[in-house]
DNA sequence: TAATTATCTAACACCTTGTAAATTAAGTCT
DNA sequence: AGACTTAATTTACAAGGTGTTAGATAATTA
């Protein structure tokens, strides 16, 4: 998905791309527990010894997966518009962004978010919507339950799960709703309750 | 933790007993990858042949562990009383009990929920959780969020992801608030939001 | 005590991991 | 284009994990 930003070796680019299709292509076939680094070199057609020179095993490919996963949406949710509807604020554009970035890479967040057993990628997605939220409540924004009486805290936890449950939900029942449509809902459950 | 009906041989109890507390054991100290059938059978101080007499392989034996569970919060749960307040109604009664089983047996849900990479766990409280909410949805009682133009599904999603995600972290930062007072807030919310 | 059943021991073939050294191939730079 | 640099490949190795077998031993049950 992402590019090196400073002039790489184009074999560099080649191979880690091989390696990581060939693991998100396993990954809809198999239990993560069952891909081992013989088979993800062996899918990606590249020598099995490569693959070290790259990663230090399959948790930290992982690891770099979802820290390029962060980053592109990030990239995404910052480049906003694109989507023109006067009916949508600020926070509703975000979201939009985030779930139409998600629906891009079905194929992508299916496999990484809908499979048990890779739990990083909700974790990194839940920080950084935790961070969202948090921020939103302390900006005294509306935020996405009635905070009146209710820890910060628990707050925080609630909304930013609340998300990041919803959305891993949609992908994996195969988005039966619009990310326009979603991010309407969310916003339904933000403004109502205040 | 859970203990089975029919007679049992006792080596049999005595050897899952001793398996399942190494596991939780070995949890605490090491990454679920690096956890091998090797170092539980020594842990447990059992043969690792013995290991596959009871279970076919790790993934197997966590499947078990969170059928067990499941089984034992059930337990919890519908046993209800034990804590009389006249303030509490059926609703947060239930979650108190949920809670408070929970914070009785810290030690193993720290590890199995506070613990990256064993999502089994959570998964099968989300689970549990969403046909209760679902449940309390269409029995047309106060739900966790305003419902007012929200799809019942996504309103089931949201609300059962904000209840275990609140649980998770309240877990992972060592249950930093009461059973009791966590069961109030998580009333707020539902009261609040209609 | 006898019969049953669980656990242990030893051994097996096979797979996976992580690393090393030497070779080949591709990309870069002037 | 040719020299230089760096990536990928090949081959090899030791250590450890997996899942299964067959027979011996120990604990439980009736």
């Amino acid at each position: 998905m992402s590019q090196d930003k400073p002039r790489t070796d184009p074999r560099i680019l080649r191979t880690r791309q091989l390696l990581k299709d060939a693991f998100v292509d396993l990954l809809q076939e198999m239990d993560i527990e069952k891909i081992s680094v013989n088979k993800i070199a062996e899918r990606a057609t590249i020598n099995r010894v490569t693959f070290y020179l790259h990663y230090r095993d399959i948790p930290d490919m992982l690891e770099k997966m979802a820290d390029e996963m962060i980053e592109d949406i990030q990239l995404a949710v910052n480049r906003e518009p694109a989507h023109p509807n006067q009916t949508e604020d600020e926070d509703e554009l975000a979201m939009l962004s985030l779930l139409e970035h998600i629906a891009e890479h079905a194929k992508f967040f299916k496999v990484v978010l809908a499979s048990r057993r890779t739990p990083i990628f909700t974790e990194r997605l839940l920080r950084m919507l935790s961070e969202t939220v948090r921020q939103r409540l302390e900006s005294g924004r509306p935020s996405f339950v009635n905070t009146a009486g209710v820890q910060k805290d628990i707050a925080v936890w609630y909304s930013s799960a609340a998300l990041i449950g919803t959305i891993v939900s949609w992908v994996r029942n195969d988005m039966p709703y619009s990310p326009r449509f979603l991010a309407q809902q969310f916003s339904l459950l933000r403004t109502h309750n205040q």
